[in-house]
DNA sequence: GCACTATATAGCCAGAAAGCAATATAAGGA
DNA sequence: TCCTTATATTGCTTTCTGGCTATATAGTGC
């Protein structure tokens, strides 16, 4: 039950729900979902590791950067299964779609100092 | 994506999903929801005011009692497919499977005035 | 109309949650 | 070593949520 309920705390907040929906398009650094969703850092920080906590999302650290990503799922029979159905819902709301776009124009190397 | 977000949030309180698992049985009415959760009177109405705006249970007044029932999904694609998840969900959760096995033997007749 | 009963609403309180600014941590390069 | 940078953590404030008691509403039967 507890797993249950956390997968779905994690997924009641529409900025994380944002947040899915930007990483099925590809891996992000938290700068760049900072840049997207236009709130705080650290704010940020504490929606992934909410999202990482219910078994959707996956971090990665690579040199100062760390990637996130969807899980496969496998951790959570819950995760697994809303994350496949969030692979086609809200595909059409106009919220996500603007987002998306938005999201999509947004390089790390643009946000953050000249590292690369 | 108020609407998805509705739903998740139905389906984020303990009490809530519990609410779902007893429904999946058979149709209840205020009291016998009462009796079986252990909570007070006014906020098993709050609860199932919160399912049944996500779309989740359906009322149907009979006389004094409001009887509530599971929805077809039809109101929402989310409900619906969050809802045939939960017919097998959880069916191995101790706490739900306790629940179930003491709702089932709670009857209004047995809770309220002599009505009937 | 009046009494009774099942449910809903109102009002309140304690704890959870989302937001931010400030600070700490960790990794890379000089 | 020291500086810079990307992220995490801390501490705080505000808003939301779940619980309760008390009261209102809506049927039923006299």
């Amino acid at each position: 039950m507890k797993e249950f309920i956390k997968v779905m705390k994690a997924l009641s907040d529409p900025n994380r729900v944002k947040l899915v929906k930007m990483l099925q398009k590809r891996t992000m650094c938290v700068c760049e979902v900072q840049a997207s969703l236009g709130i705080a850092q650290p704010t940020v920080s504490k929606h992934l590791k909410i999202l990482e906590g219910a078994g959707l999302v996956d971090r990665k650290k690579e040199g100062l950067w760390v990637n996130y990503s969807l899980t496969d799922g496998g951790r959570s029979p819950y995760a697994a299964s809303l994350l496949g159905n969030l692979m086609h819902w809200l595909a059409d709301d106009p919220g996500i779609r603007d987002l998306i776009e938005k999201s999509e124009a947004i390089r790390r190397e643009d946000l953050c100092g000249t590292h690369g």
